[in-house]
Parts: structure tokens; C-alpha cells; sequence
DNA sequence: TTGAAAGCGCTAACAC
DNA sequence: GTGTTAGCGCTTTCAA
């Protein structure tokens, strides 16, 4: 290992008050309640522990004793770098982060790769809480998450009757940015999404397989969309909707690629985050088409990056919900149900979106 | 509290053992060492287990009985969120977590933030180890986690005798930078810096502040530019250096207004981060100044925002920088003296530097 | 102020 | 394959 300033590990709490011919209480409240005895003797206790090499109390016995581990535990399905690579993940983190730090709780990212099913981590977790940051509803270590007896809040997905969360309305805001298009005069239309399941799926996808998906978000946005341009006689079941398992913007560009591809005439793409638009927006240029004279493109959530693309959007405050779900989680106020908390989004008309071509506004009815 | 799947906390090993009849190293067996019991009788543990509501082992008692948390701690210096801001930790963070994940090892950010003189929280960490990202010297948490008996390595600074290491060599990168701007006939040069210790001193910095800089880093860097500016006669002592304690763009701005306020005939403005230069890159046209034809300005770390504005900068590796002090933690090979890891940086030379104006360039000796 | 007693919940030898 | 025995290192009533 890499260093270790006292070699042995010999000074403990009871070594040190036999040494000091006291006892451990004594000695215990040198640390942690330091009006219960005398400055002097405190002195001493401190002296003779410098003395001895001996650190102050372990903190994992602490933890046992008291019960409390000082630590939240955060759980993200994608492999935990992964988080780091995304801007709405980051933003959600330093949420978190600040809110851990308000508390002065620390915060514990859990090792839960969505390949290894090794739900161990979870359960070796010494923490006090977990929020879990949008993972499938089936996620194994979801399960093991709710079976600690800890509290535990959940970000975004999945919607869980008994378990507090904090995430946004996915469907009106979609449908905002649906009916934005709509008014614009769109409606062959293409779409873009995230994963929809723990499979990889890098390929079209059938009704079926959107009206069963695993992650809450996505499946309701696709339902969002698909009863909106209902509502202008579009017949969801034509329009082309690729998925993506990876979440890049090379994702973005091949799967903007393999919609239009498969319909070189729609007049939008919409992408159900901004990481797959702006690579939409490569693969957009790669094929000479302007945006938006040539093709509308749309993000979710509203990433710095996107703003400067100037791209049309739903914002989602990412920070504040981290914040949000640690404050609902340090919040040792007693409450009977759980709290659901529903953040605001706001539709950003960008510059990636506008009238579609002429030749396409005609519109011959379904 | 959030949510508690079980209310009570009734349930554990030894009673779960007792309902069964059974010891409790049949318990513990069942979960650690499932080869260790019939599969009938550890069926009927985990059966009853769930019945009862028994969570499973303990993760604290565990870690105690075991003297393993499963977890490293990260000391960071900045308020925790803060690191989610600058995309040079994030990069750290990222390659950390990967070398964490690699190890089925959890990664708990110690809420220590530099106005909060609260080590509290460096002793509450039940972790097997440190990291330490680039603090100060006389950082009193640092200081609280080389008392811990635990292994530690630290990230950039301080450069510690005894403790491991992984870090650039910024004496050579800094210089080479130096060297860049030497050749294109840069002598008036003006420096923007990171804080040089724990005290704001938002302002010019002395020579004798830059001598005795906590932070190894920026000491090292501005006495290799000194060192390197001598050689071809310029008088470091009158070279203007504008300090900021906020690591951020804005901080960029205002230093960099400082720097021009004071001394107008530089062509180049050398900052210590890509941040602060990008900051300097908007106040620098806020100003009417073309750059690099009326002032060159340079950068340090290669973060993607300095790539996109083909700012002149070193890049280091930090994604690697992360991943090595990982590696380093949790290797446990046995070794001697402290290792060193000491990574490459390469030069950019991008868009933001070049000659200096030409009524500047008549060099009349010093 | 200080001390004695009683575990917190678990695992690891080692014997049966 | 299963049980017995000993703690891991600490905090916390409660009494002196």
C-alpha cells in the first residue's frame, strides 16, 4: 500500500487509557465531548495519544456505536465515469455534492457498473441514505438499494409509489417542445433517444419495445411526442425512432444518421437529450443540411454546450435537483407519505429550429 | 428521514441465527461463503432472511470486524462542488473513479470545505485510504489525513517526502511554454495566477508571496518563468503578477484587467490555467486587442474548452492523473520508499500566440 | 469529573 | 458442514 504513517497499528482507544491509568470513557470524551473533563487532563490524553501514534477514535467503530456513517451513498447505473462525461450528470453531482457538503455529510459514490451485476457494493455501503440517479426500473442494484434499511431518494427514474423523488414533469415538457414544432409546422418527423432498457438496442425501435421500456423518462417522453403529433394526424407508427446505448454525441451522429437514412424527408430530428442532438448536428453538416433552413434539430436538458450551439431545447435546473434530492434526504423531518418534488423545465427556442422546407409544409393530410 | 423499507431494525445475523436454530456462523456463511453450507440449508437462511426483513450483513459491523471499508476517500481543497466546475477535476475525478470502479472500490468525497476548518470530517471517514488533490501545504485536513493510519497519495500538491505521488513536472512544462514565447520575441509579459495560499489576495503578488506560495504548483511555475525570462535579461521583478483565488473565468477577467491596467505595453499574458485564460481571451476583446496580434495569451492544462478556442496552452494528462493515483492506492504490492508517478505534458501551441506587436518587438536591452 | 458495564453487529479461527 | 469462542474499537447510560 502507499503509506502509512504508523507502521503498526497497535494505539486504541483502551490502549491509550490504560496508559494513562484512566478510562476509556475518559479518554473517549477527550475527542468527542471535550467539556466533560478537565482542560489538563484533556491535555494530557491528547499529548500521550500524539505520543503513542495513536490517530483518535477509528471511525468505522464510531460508525457501528453510533450508528450513523456520516456518508450518503449515490447510485448511478452507468459506469461511474461515465457520469463524469456528462454535463447534466455533472451538474447533478455538484448538487448533490453541495448539499452533502451543507451537511457535512460525505457522499459515496457507489461502484455499480451496469455490466457487473455485482450487487455486493451495494451492500457493503456503509452510508446513511442512497439516492439513486436515473437507473431502469429492473435494476438489480436498485433492488439491493431498497432493501437496506436506509432512507432513500430517487432521481428521476423510476417512478417509485412508495419512495420519495425528485425529477421533473417529462411529459408536459416534451410536450411543449412537441407543440412548439408542431406550430412551426412539422410533422414528418424523426426521433432520437437514449436507452430503453438495459439491453443495447442500438437500432430502431418497435411500439412495442417503447411502450415497455425500462426507464421511465424516456418512455414517457416517446408517449408524450407520439400523443402529440397524434393530435395532428400523425400516425406515430411511421415515424422513425432510433436508439442509443451509449449516450456521446458519436451516438448522436449515427443514430441521426440511420433516421435519416431510413427517411431522408423528414423536416425535424427530435433528440431526447442534448449530448445526441449536438452530434445530430455533425452528422447534420456531414450531409450538407442546414439547420434549421434543411432540418429542425432538438436537445433535453439544457447543457452549457447547448446553449452555446444555440440550441433548442428543454432546460431542466440539473444543479438544484441534485440539491434537491439531498436535501430531501438529510432532512430528518418527520413526514408520513412520500415527498415527491417536481421541478420547473423551460422551453429554449434556439437556433436549430425553425419552418420546415417549402417543398415539405405541403401537407397532404395522414 | 426518506424512506425505510423496514421501520424497525429488529432483524440481525444473531437473531435471524436464533429463529433458525442455527449458529451464526451458519449465517455469515450463507452470505460470504455460500460453499461453506448445503444449498438447502442456505436457501432456507435467505428464505427466512427475507421473511424477517433482514438486510443482510451489516456493511458497518462488517468493515469493523474486517478492517476493510471498500472505500477511498478524496480530499480536495475547493468546496466540493466547486471540482465539479473545472473540467480539469472533473477529469481527475473521472480517471479516479475508473481506477475505483476497476476495483470494485467505492470513492467517498470528504466534505471539506477550505472555509469550514472542520477536520471532523476527515476523522468520520471510514475509507482505506486517501487521495489528496492538490491542497496546500498547510492544509490542516490534509494534515488530518496524514495522522490517519491508512495509506495515502497525494495529486499535484504538496510534494511530500514520505507520501506517494502522481503529478506533471511543472518546472519543464512551464518552461518550454516560457521558451514558446521567448522565441517569438516576447520580453513585456504580464502573469495571471491561481491563489497562492490559503488568504485571498485578490491583487499583485510580491516577490516574496511568490518565494513562499503554499502551493507548490503555482510557486513552482511562476519561478520557472522567472527563471526562464532572466535568461534572455528581463527583470522579473518588474513583470506584473495578478493573483485570484477563485478559479473561475471571471476571475480571468478581472485579473487580466488588472494586469493591462498597470502595464499596457505587454504582448503577452501568461495564466496559469486554461480558466483564467479563456477569462483573459474576454477581456482581452473586450479591450479592442486582436489576439495574438496585440497580445498573446497562454494557458495551462488542455481542458476541451482551450481545444475548441485553440488557446496556446500545455495540456497534461488528467484523466490519467486520476487513474494513476487510484492505481497507486489500491496497489497493494509491497514497496519501500514512497513511489513517484511523474506524467508527460505536451505543448500547444495554438492560435493565441505569436509575435508581439512590432513597436514592441524593438528589444532596447535591459 | 470519572469509571464500570454493556453492548453496536459482525467474522474468523479453530474445534466438533 | 456447523458451532464455539473471541473479539474488531468504540460510545453510552448509569452510578460513584
Amino acid at each position: 500500500m502507499a503509506r502509512s504513517t504508523n507502521a503498526r497499528r497497535p494505539a486504541t482507544l483502551a490502549s491509550l487509557a490504560a496508559e494513562l491509568g484512566v478510562s476509556r470513557t475518559t479518554v473517549s470524551n477527550a475527542y468527542n465531548r471535550p467539556d466533560q473533563l478537565s482542560p489538563e487532563l484533556r491535555r494530557r490524553v491528547l499529548e500521550t495519544a500524539r505520543r503513542l501514534g495513536y490517530p483518535g477514535p477509528d471511525p468505522v467503530a464510531r460508525s457501528l456505536r453510533t450508528r450513523k456513517a456520516g456518508a450518503v451513498g449515490l447510485l448511478l447505473t452507468e459506469n461511474l465515469s461515465y457520469a463524469f462525461r456528462d454535463p447534466a450528470a455533472v451538474g447533478f453531482l455538484e448538487g448533490l455534492a453541495l448539499a452533502c457538503e451543507d451537511a457535512g455529510q460525505g457522499l459515496l459514490l457507489v461502484p455499480a457498473s451496469p455490466e457487473r451485476e455485482d450487487v455486493a457494493a451495494v451492500h457493503r455501503a456503509g452510508v446513511d441514505g442512497f439516492v439513486v440517479y436515473s437507473v431502469p426500473d429492473d435494476d438489480p442494484h436498485l433492488a439491493a438499494v431498497l432493501e437496506r434499511p436506509v432512507p432513500t431518494v430517487v432521481c428521476d427514474q423510476p417512478e417509485l409509489e412508495t419512495v420519495d423523488r425528485v425529477g421533473i414533469d417529462d411529459r408536459s415538457a416534451i410536450t411543449g417542445l412537441a407543440r412548439h414544432l408542431i406550430e412551426l409546422g412539422h410533422h414528418r418527423i424523426g426521433v432520437v433517444c437514449m436507452r430503453l432498457g438495459r439491453d443495447r438496442n442500438d437500432d430502431f425501435v418497435t411500439l412495442e419495445r417503447q411502450r415497455s421500456a425500462h426507464f421511465h423518462v424516456q418512455r414517457t417522453r416517446l408517449a408524450a411526442l407520439a400523443d402529440a403529433f397524434a393530435g395532428v394526424g400523425v400516425d406515430w407508427a411511421t415515424v422513425p425512432v432510433v436508439e442509443r446505448f451509449d449516450h456521446t454525441t458519436a451516438s448522436g451522429e449515427s443514430a441521426a444518421a440511420q433516421v435519416l437514412d431510413r427517411d431522408p424527408e423528414i423536416t425535424a430530428l427530435i433528440c431526447t437529450s442534448d449530448i445526441l442532438a449536438l452530434g445530430a448536428l455533425t452528422e447534420a453538416g456531414r450531409r450538407g443540411l442546414r439547420v434549421p433552413q434543411d432540418l429542425t434539430v432538438t436537445g433535453f436538458d439544457g447543457i452549457p454546450e447547448a446553449d452555446r450551439a444555440g440550441l433548442t431545447t428543454v432546460r431542466q435546473p440539473v444543479l438544484e435537483k441534485g440539491r434537491a434530492a439531498g436535501r430531501l434526504l438529510l432532512d430528518n423531518a418527520e413526514h408520513g407519505r412520500p415527498r415527491k418534488v417536481t421541478l420547473d423545465t423551460e422551453l429554449i427556442a434556439g437556433r436549430t429550429s425553425g419552418a420546415p422546407r417549402a417543398a415539405a409544409q405541403i401537407w397532404y393530410g395522414p
